[in-house]
DNA sequence: CTGCTGACTGGTA
DNA sequence: GTACCAGCCAGCA
């Protein structure tokens, strides 16, 4: 099975713990394609299953990418699950970022 | 098989 | 800070 490549990258979002958040990138990544990120951002939209927290999934340097209402449905859904949106990006996003949650100023 | 598209990323201007 | 370009990968006509 796997050989379906969204399978697997629905496999990481649905990995993603509440409260914390992941880019196209790092999901490609763990999903095994470090450079599908954008393949990855077609899965999502493709997406239609309510087991996958796609609203977790944002573009790199902590903005919420997506498309359309998308960001202003994320930032809800973030908000609600402890995560702290300033505008169009994420506050601290480094902090609450998987699977790295990242803290160094570099 | 060929070409275009897209919920992306990083670099340069 | 914003705007544009080139590179990357999977899906579809």
């Amino acid at each position: 099975m796997a050989s379906s490549f969204r399978a697997r990258v629905l496999a990481v979002v649905r990995r993603i713990p509440s409260g914390r958040v992941a880019t196209y990138g790092d999901v490609a990544e763990a999903a095994g394609f470090p450079r599908a990120a954008r393949a990855v951002g077609t899965v999502m939209r493709d997406c239609g299953d309510p087991g996958v927290p796609c609203h977790r999934v944002i573009a790199a340097g902590g903005a919420l990418g997506g498309f359309g209402q998308w960001p202003q449905l994320k930032r809800e859904r973030l908000r609600a699950e402890g995560v702290t949106v300033h505008g169009q990006r994420v506050k601290d996003f480094r902090t609450i970022r998987w699977p790295r949650s990242h803290r160094s100023t570099v």
